[in-house]
RNA sequence: GGCGGCGUAGCUCAGUUGGUCAGAGCGCACGGCUCAUAAUCGUGUGGUCGUCGGUUCGAGUCCGACCGCCGCUACCA
C-alpha cells in the first residue's frame, strides 16, 4: 500500500470562503477520494493561515483579538467545507500550539544548517500602511494606496539564503519532471529559478502577530513562511518524527496558480534547508473566473459556496467545478452554465438512466436487480472506459476522468434504446439487458463518487449493492460483473431532479 | 524589453514523435421511441485548424515573419 498525502494551501483568514477557495479544495477532495479508492493511505489536509499583519489589523478594526477574529472566520471554512462534503482528515489552524513547535523546530533546523544570517532589509516605506513596497508598486514614488511620499526605510531582521539553493532546485527539476504540473507552470517556476535567486527576509520585527524566533523572541517569523511549514507539522513534524516519516515526502500539494513561487521555489529550497526531501509533487490549478473576471469584493462579483451548494447540492457543484474546469487553466462560472450542466448531465443523463433503469426492473424482473451477462456488449466499452476514466483520476484529469465516465453512461443509454426491454416479456433476455444497465451504474458510481460522493452512494444503495461504496478498490472493483444480482432495486425520487432555470 | 504560453465548428474544448486529424460534448435541424426527470436514441448542420511565407511526397501537427490575447519578470497574502 502506497500512502498520498494531499493538502491544499491554508487559506488565509481575513476573508469568508468563497467559490475560488471552494474550488481548491473541491479538486482537493475528489483527488485524495480517488486514492483512497485506488487504495492509497491517504491524509487529506486542509485548514487555515490565521497569522500577519492584515489580520493583526483587521481584527483591531473590528474590535477583536486576533484570535478571535481567526477563530470567527476559521469556523466559516470549517463549516463550508462540511456543507460541501469535503473530506478532509485534519484541519490546521496555525495559531495552534503544535504549529508553533513545528515551526520553531523546523525553522532552527534550517538555521543550523547554517541557511539563516542576520541581515536588513531595505524598502520603500510607508508610514500610513506601516509597510513596504515594491518599486514596482509604488505610483510615481508615492504609495499606492494613500499616495503619500515613500521613504527608505531599512530594517533589521533574519534572511533564508534562497540563493544557495538555486542549482539545487534546478537539478531537483530536471531530475523530476513532474514534480511541479501542468508542464507550463513547471516552466514559469523554472524559469523565475533560472533567472536567478536572492536571499529573502523571513522575520518580521514591527509585527508581534506570528510565530516568535526561538533564537531571538524580539522578531517573529513572516507569515509565508510560518504557514509553508503547516504541511509538515500536520504530519508531526517536531512532535512524532516517526509519523511524519511515513507521510514525507509522499506529499501532492494543490495550489492556485498565484501561489507558484512560494510552494514551487521557496518551499522545496526550505525543505532542502531542513535536511528534508522535497515535496512529491504540486500541481497547480487555474483561477475560477466569473464572468471572464477574477472575483473579488470590490467587483462584487464573488459568489458564496454554500448558497450555491444550497440550490443546486453539494454534489452538483462538485460536478460543475470538476467537469467543466479543466485542471490548470482558468474556468469560467456563470449561473447559466451550471444550470445547463445539471441538467443535460446530471438529471438528463445520468439521473435519468437510474430511473428508466430502476422502472424497467421494478416491472420486468419484480424489482429485482438481475445479473450482468459476462458477454455483454457493453461488457468491452465498460472495462475500456473505466479503466481510462481511472487513469484521468491518477493523472490529476478529473475532467477527463468525468467525461469518460459519462460516455458509458451514454452507452448504456444507446443500448436500451437498441433493445428496448421495456417492450419484452419477462424472461432471460430482460434480465441480461437490466443486468447489464445495473451493472454499468455500479461502475459509473465508483467513478464518479470522487466527484458526487453523496449521490453515488444513495445510487449505490437503490440499485441493492451490500457493501459499502467507499470499501470498493479500483482496479478489481472496476471489472465487469460484480453487480450482486437478486437484490431489491429502489427507484426512489429523481436523483437530480430537471431545474427550469 | 526579456522569458513562456495561447489563437481548431455558434459555445466549451480534444487533437503523442507530421501521413483516416479535421474530432467530442453542448447548441441547432430532421427523424425514431415513449421505459424514463418533455428525458432518451439516430442522422445531419457546422471549421480555408489566427495571417502570410517556408521545409516536405505530405503540416492544426515542424521553421520564420506578422496580427491578436495572456502569464511571469520576487519578499501582499
Amino acid at each position: 500500500m502506497s500512502r498520498y498525502y494531499q493538502t491544499t494551501p491554508i487559506y488565509y483568514v481575513n476573508d469568508a470562503p468563497h467559490l475560488g477557495t471552494a474550488y481548491t479544495t473541491v479538486v482537493a477532495d475528489a483527488l485524495a477520494r480517488w486514492r483512497r479508492i485506488a487504495g492509497d493511505d491517504v491524509f487529506f489536509l486542509t485548514g487555515t493561515d490565521e497569522h500577519g499583519q492584515k489580520i493583526d489589523r483587521a481584527s483591531a478594526a473590528a474590535g477583536l483579538s486576533p484570535q478571535e477574529m481567526a477563530d470567527r472566520t476559521a469556523s466559516r471554512f470549517v463549516r463550508a467545507w462540511s456543507e460541501l462534503g469535503i473530506s478532509n482528515d485534519d484541519f490546521i489552524r496555525t495559531t495552534e500550539p503544535r504549529h508553533h513547535s513545528a515551526v520553531q523546530a523546523f525553522l532552527s533546523a534550517v538555521n543550523d544548517n547554517g541557511y539563516i544570517e542576520k541581515g536588513s532589509y531595505e524598502g520603500l516605506y510607508c508610514v500610513s500602511c506601516e509597510d513596504y513596497f515594491t518599486e514596482g508598486e509604488a505610483v510615481g514614488g508615492n504609495c499606492p494606496i494613500h499616495g503619500k511620499p515613500l521613504e527608505w526605510m531599512s530594517e533589521e531582521n533574519y534572511f533564508f539564503k534562497l540563493s544557495l539553493f538555486e542549482q539545487k532546485l534546478i537539478d531537483y527539476y530536471e531530475a523530476n519532471p513532474e514534480f511541479v504540473r501542468p508542464l507550463t507552470k513547471r516552466n514559469e517556476a523554472l524559469g523565475f529559478i533560472r533567472s536567478g535567486l536572492r536571499d529573502i527576509s523571513i522575520t518580521r520585527k514591527a509585527v508581534q502577530w506570528g510565530v516568535p524566533v526561538p533564537w531571538d523572541p524580539g522578531h517573529v517569523f513572516y507569515v509565508w513562511y510560518d504557514a509553508l511549514i503547516n504541511y509538515a507539522t500536520a504530519i508531526g513534524y517536531g512532535t512524532d518524527q516517526e509519523r511524519f516519516g511515513q507521510w514525507w515526502p509522499a506529499v501532492h500539494h494543490l495550489i492556485g496558480k498565484d501561489i507558484i513561487r512560494f510552494h514551487c521555489v521557496w518551499w522545496p529550497a526550505m525543505c532542502m534547508a531542513a535536511g528534508l526531501e522535497p515535496p512529491h509533487r504540486i500541481v497547480v490549478h487555474g483561477w475560477l473566473l466569473v464572468g471572464g473576471e477574477k472575483m473579488s469584493k470590490t467587483k462584487l462579483n464573488q459568489i458564496d459556496p454554500v448558497e450555491l451548494a444550497a440550490d443546486f447540492g453539494a454534489d452538483a457543484v462538485r460536478y460543475h467545478l470538476l467537469r467543466d474546469v479543466t485542471l490548470g487553466s482558468d474556468g469560467d462560472f456563470s449561473y447559466e452554465g451550471m444550470v445547463g450542466r445539471y441538467n443535460a448531465d446530471l438529471a438528463n443523463n445520468f439521473g435519468n438512466l437510474a430511473s428508466r433503469v430502476a422502472t424497467v426492473v421494478d416491472r420486468k424482473c419484480g424489482g429485482v436487480g438481475p445479473a450482468p451477462r459476462p458477454d455483454s456488449k457493453l461488457a468491452q466499452a465498460a472495462t475500456s472506459l473505466a479503466s481510462a476514466s481511472a487513469s484521468a483520476w491518477a493523472d490529476f484529469a478529473p475532467q477527463d476522468a468525468l467525461e469518460l465516465a459519462w460516455r458509458l453512461i451514454r452507452e448504456a443509454n444507446a443500448e436500451l434504446e437498441a433493445t428496448e426491454p421495456w417492450k419484452m416479456e419477462p424472461g432471460a433476455a430482460v434480465d441480461g439487458i437490466l443486468g447489464d444497465a445495473l451493472e454499468v451504474l455500479r461502475l459509473v458510481a465508483i467513478l464518479v463518487s470522487p466527484a458526487m460522493p453523496t449521490a453515488c452512494a444513495e445510487l449505490w444503495r437503490r440499485i441493492g449493492m451490500r457493501e459499502r461504496l467507499s470499501d470498493q478498490r479500483a482496479p478489481e472493483a472496476l471489472e465487469w460483473g460484480a453487480y450482486t444480482a437478486g437484490a431489491a432495486v429502489e427507484k426512489g425520487s429523481a436523483l437530480f431532479p430537471r431545474r427550469s432555470s
